[in-house]
DNA sequence: TCTGGTCTTATTGTCGACAATATGCAAGGT
DNA sequence: ACCTTGCATATTGTCGACAATAAGACCAGA
């Protein structure tokens, strides 16, 4: 049964305005609607069951982060990432992963670190490849949070979030290099090695990115 | 005399929405309103001569920009930067900055050298602090554009916008070091040297910082 | 068949109104 | 003096309505 006080906080703190943003940036993680697709406000408040108000403040919100794009008097549409763009969010992800690497490699303590080995292999015994792209993410934004800068996550979930747009190519390519990568990441940290835990996240980032275009 | 064409692409794009979303980003980067204080949807909407509706919504885009916050039935305040989180702000603007450096030194051509020069003259001339400052602001904003990376440029500016909102220490320190910096930025760039830009932006940033808390 | 114009419809941008909530004040009791 | 209770006011969250715009259907004339 469900804790009374979680129903109080979600009285007390939410608004439609915040479900219908969470709903929709659920819709667009999860693929059920693709770039470049125009969303009706009607049609969404109608399936909400909320006014056109709220759904219009939060497609603002999603505006401004970078998921729709709105062409005045005719809709908003879902943001298309082109190729170049996905090429750009991920010389900029691989650069945050680098700071949040040399941050973690700083402040790792041991419980920590068996979490975050918990999570490796969680991945390595990962069958099938949604999983493991799940687990991947958590992993990954797990290590920047606990790189303790809280500017910087916010940065990096943008930026995921971003690129869930982007249509990748292959998705199955390389796991197991991706495997090897993250055991050498965890190598790094174990051992308070700053540069090479920064340089190791970066270049895992970057890997991952070839791999997804399949260069 | 105005040309007839921008006021034609004023109207065809811009929204109350949007307008009032500038007005109040350009009230939060002047100072007029301060870390912590209340914005009354009321009052704004009244002083812009618009309805809530478009207040609220471009509320909900500042909100999720990062520089407003929310308290349900209570309103709306401007975020305050604790010094912490202007410590971890300039730790990721340091790490973009070092980003488009290194870009910016694999790109620059004549034409931007010669157009970074005037901006650093510029800034060399400049008599008072304030002047300083947004020629500074500038300049970053124009290496950072030069860049190339438009999600890189995109994640800067909210930072530097953040970073308004944090009331500094000191201004007017170090100026001549700060000069310094930009010419020897300014060598490494026109030397194409990729490790000597990244790393003077970097620490001309980590500099910038030093001398805002006057430490 | 094509072109151009007119009408219709769907949708957005904006507004005013109402209910729910929070805040401050005053009255009353202890 | 201090706390509680109830009331009055201000403000927010949400809704329904209307005007303005865009897009498509339809039609007439060459």
């Amino acid at each position: 049964m469900e804790r009374p006080a979680d129903t109080f906080d979600m009285l007390r703190n939410r608004t439609m305005t915040g479900l219908v943003r969470d709903e929709i940036l659920r819709m667009i993680k999860a693929g059920e609607v693709r770039g470049g697709e125009r969303l009706n406000e009607l049609a969404l408040s109608t399936a909400l069951r909320v006014s056109r108000a709220p759904v219009r403040e939060a497609i603002r919100a999603l505006e401004e982060a970078g998921l729709l794009r709105q062409e005045k008097n005719r809709g908003v549409f879902v943001r298309e990432v082109t190729l170049e763009e996905a090429a750009e969010l991920y010389e900029v992800r691989a650069g945050l992963s680098e700071m949040a690497g040399r941050a973690l490699a700083r402040r790792i303590d041991a419980g920590m670190l068996a979490e975050l080995r918990d999570r490796v292999s969680a991945l390595d015994a990962a069958a099938d490849v949604t999983a493991y792209y799940q687990l991947n993410l958590a992993l990954h934004d797990r290590m920047v949070e606990l790189g303790g800068n809280v500017i910087l996550l916010e940065m990096y979930r943008r930026l995921v979030d971003r690129t869930h747009l982007w249509r990748r190519g292959s998705f199955d390519a390389g796991l197991e290099a991706s495997r090897r990568e993250h055991h050498a990441i965890l190598d790094a940290l174990a051992a308070g090695d700053v540069d090479a835990a920064g340089m190791r996240m970066r270049e895992h980032v970057e890997a991952g990115y070839r791999r997804a275009t399949g260069q």
